[in-house]
DNA sequence: GTACAGGCAGTAT
DNA sequence: ATACTGCCTGTA
């Protein structure tokens, strides 16, 4: 009886290719991993996730220990082979399932999926993981796993209750005020990321853009990367630039690389429309393929 | 020195 | 509604 149920749960267990584990994390949606020896060190709320490797094969563990922890942060239920199909009327993105094979949408910790796109407002990379990496050393929790040290993603009350020159001192520059106020909403349970998570697009949308610092681009990486919302289509100035380049006559405006609010609301929910409940997959493909056309590592 | 990087809020037309 | 501006910080 046992012994069934376990050859159950081995059969069912979902193969993930190390390239495609690895192309996921660093296409741009998280930002608190590293590579250290032989394997990939993620950072997620209050987990130390690890992907190692067996041939090419992915294996999976983390600190505390949650089994198949990789279904959800991999989002594997999706059926990433119907959403292909879904999305293969549009030609280009059809390819792009092609070229980029096992390239996925995950689902973060949403109050550090959060945070880590207040910080990436008007900056890059680089600064984004500086900022992130900064507040985890001074307001997480330190652990250790493999012999290493890390730090969990701080709790929303520890960066409430920090006080704003501890907080500037990540290098957080002018969005320190936009920390403090998300945290603040969180703390107090006036922002309900949990809540948000069964809410419809529409209404999640609604309550994040009441967060000071979080406009259209912010709120939707949030829905998309954290929340359960796969139709989200989030336009920053590299989707942006994959709009203008390659539908440029399905949008009626001219897409420049500034879309004013109005512009946003009108080109994101056009493409919305287009790419139907699965357009943030879309979204993640052309993402991924213009940054890779214009030579940008992560 | 200056421009620029995965936006946003504030203010003035 | 739309346009324009300043903003932390670090790198090229």
């Amino acid at each position: 009886m046992l012994e069934a149920w376990l050859r159950e749960l081995q059969a069912n267990r979902p193969r993930v290719q190390s390239f495609d584990a690895i192309t996921s994390i660093n296409s741009g949606q998280a930002f608190l991993w590293q590579k250290l020896g032989d394997a990939w060190y993620g950072v997620d709320g209050q987990n130390i996730l690890k992907i190692s490797f067996r041939g090419g094969e992915a294996q999976f563990s983390s600190y505390p220990e949650r089994q198949s922890w990789e279904r959800d942060f991999f989002r594997l239920d999706d059926g990433l082979d119907d959403i292909q199909s879904g999305l293969s009327k549009d030609s280009l993105v059809a390819s792009l399932f092609g070229k980029y094979r096992g390239l996925r949408l995950l689902r973060q910790n949403p109050e550090q999926c959060l945070f880590s796109f207040v910080c990436a407002s008007n900056t890059n990379i680089p600064m984004i993981r500086r900022m992130l990496s900064n507040m985890s050393r001074k307001f997480g929790k330190k652990l250790a796993f493999d012999g290493q040290e890390f730090f969990t993603f701080p709790q929303a009350s520890a960066i409430n209750s920090a006080s704003s020159s501890e907080l500037r001192a990540c290098a957080l520059g002018y969005r320190t005020k936009a920390i403090k106020a998300a945290a603040q909403k969180i703390t107090s349970g006036s922002l309900d990321l949990a809540q948000l998570s069964l809410a419809s697009y529409d209404e999640a949308k609604e309550q994040l853009l009441q967060v000071y610092g979080i406009g259209n681009k912010i709120a939707d990486c949030i829905l998309l990367f954290s929340l359960d919302k796969l139709d989200a289509f989030p336009i920053d100035v590299w989707i942006a630039r994959a709009l203008a380049k390659h539908y440029s006559s399905l949008n009626e405006c001219k897409i420049g690389e500034k879309l004013t609010p109005h512009q946003y609301e009108l080109v994101s929910e056009k493409m919305r429309g287009y790419f139907g409940k699965h357009a943030g997959y879309a979204q993640q493909y052309l993402f991924y393929d213009i940054r890779q056309d214009a030579g940008r590592g992560w």
